[in-house]
DNA sequence: TGCTTGCTTTAGACAATGTCTATTGTAGGA
DNA sequence: TCCTACAATAGACATTGTCTAAAGCAAGCA
């Protein structure tokens, strides 16, 4: 995640305690916090980063295109920091565990002409649901 | 609409005014209405109607199957009565307008094994996004 | 090193959306 | 027509996210 702090620094981000923070908060793979969770995680490390900050450093984040902005649910929002590998999503309908995938074929290719309205299609989010095996096993 | 009070009469469903109200504001094509917009038609149309009695409503069409719930953007769910067709959703960046749309293909033939997770996958939600001929002129 | 400046953080109020509860109303069958 | 169980109501409450005004501090510069 240094990599990330180093292309932010790069951008003229100004570096903050709060801001690092955050941003190790979302390293790793199939990580999808919400904004509450990476609060929680980030509370854990710098006891007084606020909940704006949060939301703020998350918003800046998804702004500069480090971070995506997925919602699996039509709860709280999540964040993806593997935002420079384009990727869909599958998710648990029982327990809301999230993975990363990469379907084959292109779905933008499967919409013909006549069913786009006049549209300029630029991105297609495409959303798997299914039973994770620890659901499925009770 | 008067198919579906009579489908979910003969369900067992309670008839009332309120109900009524809720599926006559939910008829048509492309419809894809927040609760709130769902409830401003409803009180039009019977201006003692509660939120709570409107959001039951939406949550017992929803479970029966006659009402799919769709969130395009991360705000408010929406709610689409054109469930008895499978469909998925084309949305304006801009305005928000969105279109029931139909690919070719079958999206969900379209994950490997490899990238299923052990998951049991059964079902697949795919929004596309691109700028309306409104907004385009604009 | 020690200013200075403007970006950043903070706490908490506010807003939007959705859920729950206790009470009152009523649809539909006996 | 009456009863009863289901439905509707008002409004409190919960969750998620946004905004504001004041205080803090990173980084450039003398």
């Amino acid at each position: 995640m240094s990599d990330l702090l180093e292309r932010l620094r790069g951008r003229g981000w100004r570096m903050t305690a709060q801001r690092r923070v955050v941003a190790e908060v979302l390293d790793g793979e199939h990580v999808h916090l919400t904004a509450d969770e990476v609060h929680a995680r980030a509370v854990a490390k710098l006891p007084e980063i606020s909940r704006a900050t949060v939301y703020n450093t998350l918003g800046e984040l998804v702004s500069l295109g480090e971070v995506l902005e997925v919602s699996t649910d039509q709860r709280a929002k999540r964040y993806d920091p593997n935002a420079h590998q384009p990727h869909h999503h599958l998710v648990c309908a029982q327990c809301g565990a999230i993975r990363d995938v990469h379907p084959v074929g292109n779905p933008l290719a499967d919409l013909p002409d006549s069913e786009r309205f006049g549209f300029r299609v630029s991105d297609v989010e495409v959303t798997y649901r299914g039973v994770c095996p620890n659901c499925a096993a009770a």
